[in-house]
DNA sequence: AAAGCCGTAG
């Protein structure tokens, strides 16, 4: 199993401590406990109420307070209790103190023991309870803050230590109770509380992580930098907490991540293996590969262990961008340093198979599988079923699903939507129907998703009325929608020109209080930008950012894209400048989208501008950079230069597609030489293009004009 | 545990 470096003993044997920093943190929280953080430097709340005692290790706690010894172990809340300390004579009190404390208004005073009587008692109490470890209080106070009911029974207890000088640092009592209502889902009443006092390292990590977990990122964020202000670093766990937050809310995008990580270095913080990982996840998860890559690198030489789940999210990640020669290397990595794959690992690599149509290899993978007698799951029998979908193989694609359902295992939602999908992208959006049938006869619920892809269906063939009738059965149903409906319900307005509907529903979605991703202004960008609305662009920018959403990649080209077509190309420029700004690497779908704008107003030289600063940017020309560099040259009439175009891409490999030849014909009708046409057709036919309808239509147009010449 | 929505050509 040890395919890398075993991971470091614990995460702050990572911590350079001779940093000046670290030094600092050290020294700060030295002072607060002493007896407890002996010998655990930089310990923070984060740390201390993810662990409790297990039996065995109880008795070497308690004298040596070692705390990196101690075994994650929920299950051993509740016993506590009944070993060595008897808790309830003094809950029994506490209790009986807050019920009396709230009555003591309609009660008169004689009803209560004389205060000397009550203070011997507590005092009693309170001796009893001398020799209690800490680590035993904070347990007992992370389990009563798991119920709403006896939250203030906690916040009891910890006033009584308080009072009776009970435990060492009551600022990390505290961050406990707010890092166990953060636990439990009680982040208002973990802000209530941090409100009583100020703010110290300690607290801050309990409210960020408990900010984190219930997925408010903007606190967390804001959190962070407050306290960086106030001179601390946060801890890493947070770091961890908010990638993996932002996973949870399918939120993770490539330049919130890199913005996270400056922080990290900003904070001087090491990596440890947790958060390495969680960062190689979270790139590979939104899609930055080459980020993911190079952090996967960084991190095996760091020598700190990559886990077997973050290689598999990156093989398929790798797979979901058609990298498959890498994903492969990957998995023959991982096979080469003696680990047996399994079923999630075969997966991941299907996966790429299936998303670049290579059946065959898809095919071996699953009999690879087999003969290595690693059993099949749901997920191998989708991928499979999408593969054949995928290539039109739809009969085969309904033999897996019956030999999926004969040996037991149950298709669910997803495969009906990876198929319904299938269909769409093939246009065949009537099938529809005829999928919802067939997953009802398998007795398979549709689910948010299925109905997601069928509102998008509907929108992408210009059929608004399913679409909306779509969202109402499924509201019909019970279904919420989320994020993803909205904005393929909007987007789907938007691509019909219907953008004051689009707007109102992007109204009603927000009073509906469904939040806007990234996604939902960048559509909205793109509308508003159609219109010309070019100051509800801005709004919309200051709007997202204000909602702690970065500009993405998708961002950038949308704005180059809407202010080219309208010839505000200064503007759009800007919008490059602005991007590498950000920290984000300009993509080759940026400076297309440039030159097509360059190229539609016949702005030649504008385009071949465009086109070197992409390549001294390091990009390297695709075949939709350079189709658009011979129509910027055909609408200038320079067809002479759109033919070297063509000859450049022939010398550079790359092949001629179906509208290089058909941007070709229309340059030469743009300068009247149309006799010229046809042979460009037949060159087209001979290098094996298919001609579409666009591409006849040209040849069309081409002999029409030609034969009105000679008949002049 | 995966998937669905947004950006660039003729």
């Amino acid at each position: 199993m040890l395919l890398f470096p075993q991971p470091l003993p614990n995460r702050f044997s990572s911590i350079n401590v001779t940093s000046p920093i670290f030094h600092q943190h050290h020294q700060h929280h030295l002072i607060f406990h002493p007896p407890l953080c002996a010998t655990s430097t930089a310990l923070t709340t984060t740390n201390v109420a993810d662990y409790s005692l297990s039996s065995s290790k109880r008795q070497k706690a308690a004298s040596q307070n070692a705390i990196e010894d101690y075994e994650y172990d929920d299950n051993d809340i509740l016993p506590l209790q009944s070993r060595r300390y008897d808790f309830n004579p003094l809950l029994d009190y506490l209790s009986n103190k807050i019920a009396t404390s709230t009555d003591s208004d309609s009660e008169s005073e004689s009803n209560s023991a004389s205060p000397t009587s009550l203070e011997h008692t507590e005092f009693q109490l309170a001796e009893s309870y001398r020799v209690v470890p800490g680590p035993l209080w904070h347990s007992l106070l992370k389990s009563l803050c798991s119920s709403s009911s006896s939250i203030g029974l906690a916040y009891a207890v910890v006033s009584w230590l308080q009072k009776h000088n009970l435990c060492f640092s009551y600022e990390l009592l505290y961050s406990i109770l707010i890092h166990a209502l953060g636990q439990s889902e009680k982040l208002y009443e973990a802000f209530l509380l941090s409100q009583s006092q100020n703010l110290t390292p300690l607290t801050y990590n309990a409210l960020i992580s408990a900010c984190a977990r219930n997925n408010d990122l903007e606190k967390a964020l804001n959190l962070i930098s407050r306290m960086r202000q106030d001179g601390y670093p946060s801890d890493f766990v947070n770091y961890s907490l908010i990638i993996r937050s932002l996973m949870r809310k399918n939120r993770v995008d490539s330049a919130i991540l890199q913005k996270l990580y400056r922080e990290i270095e900003c904070d001087k913080l090491e990596l440890d293996v947790q958060l390495s990982n969680d960062i190689i996840v979270g790139f590979a998860k939104a899609g930055d590969l080459s980020q993911a890559l190079e952090f996967l690198g960084v991190v095996q030489g760091s020598g700190l262990s990559v886990k077997t789940a973050t290689l598999v999210t990156v093989i398929w990640a790798l797979g979901n961008c058609g990298r498959t020669v890498e994903a492969e290397a990957i998995f023959e990595e991982m096979r080469d340093n003696g680990l047996k794959p399994r079923t999630r690992a075969y997966n991941a690599l299907l996966r790429g198979y299936v998303k670049v149509g290579l059946l065959k290899d898809a095919e071996f993978v699953v009999s690879e599988m087999e003969r290595s007698g690693v059993s099949p799951n749901e997920q191998t029998y989708s991928l499979l079923i999408d593969a054949y979908g995928n290539a039109g193989r739809w009969e085969s694609a309904r033999i897996v699903l019956k030999e999926m359902e004969a040996s037991n295992v149950q298709p669910n939602a997803y495969v009906f939507s990876r198929i319904l999908s299938s269909y769409r992208d093939k246009g065949e959006w009537q099938k529809t129907f005829q999928v919802l049938r067939e997953m009802k006869n398998s007795g398979v619920r549709p689910d948010r998703v299925f109905y997601n892809v069928m509102i998008d269906t509907f929108g992408k063939f210009n059929c608004l009325d399913h679409a909306m009738a779509t969202f109402d059965r499924m509201l019909s149903e019970g279904i919420e929608p989320d994020t993803v409906t909205w904005n393929t319900l909007i987007d789907c307005h938007c691509k019909s020109g219907k953008h004051d509907r689009a707007e109102e529903l992007f109204e009603e979605m927000m009073e509906g209080g469904y939040s806007p991703c990234n996604t939902t202004f960048n559509i909205m960008i793109n509308s508003f930008g159609e219109q010309e609305r070019w100051d509800d662009v801005k709004n919309l920018l200051t709007n997202m950012q204000s909602q702690g959403l970065l500009p993405n990649a998708v961002t950038y080209t949308t704005l180059i894209d809407i202010y080219g077509k309208s010839g505000r190309f200064n503007d759009a420029i800007e919008c490059l400048d602005d991007m590498k700004a950000a920290g984000l690497k300009p993509s080759s779908t940026m400076y297309n989208a440039l030159i097509n704008a360059y190229a539609q107003r016949g702005l030649s030289e504008q385009a071949v501008s465009a086109f070197r600063a992409m390549r001294a940017d390091g990009l390297k020309p695709s075949l939709l950079a350079l189709n658009s560099l011979i129509n910027a040259f055909g609408e200038d009439r320079r067809d002479v230069e759109a033919f070297a175009v063509l000859q450049y891409m022939k010398e550079y490999d790359l092949k001629p597609d179906v509208v290089t030849y058909t941007t070709l014909m229309k340059a030469l009708i743009r300068v009247e030489k149309f006799d010229k046409v046809p042979s460009v057709y037949e060159e087209m036919i001979l290098s094996g293009c298919t001609p579409d309808r666009k591409a006849r239509a040209m040849l069309r147009s081409a002999l029409k004009y030609m034969k009105q010449t000679l008949e002049l």
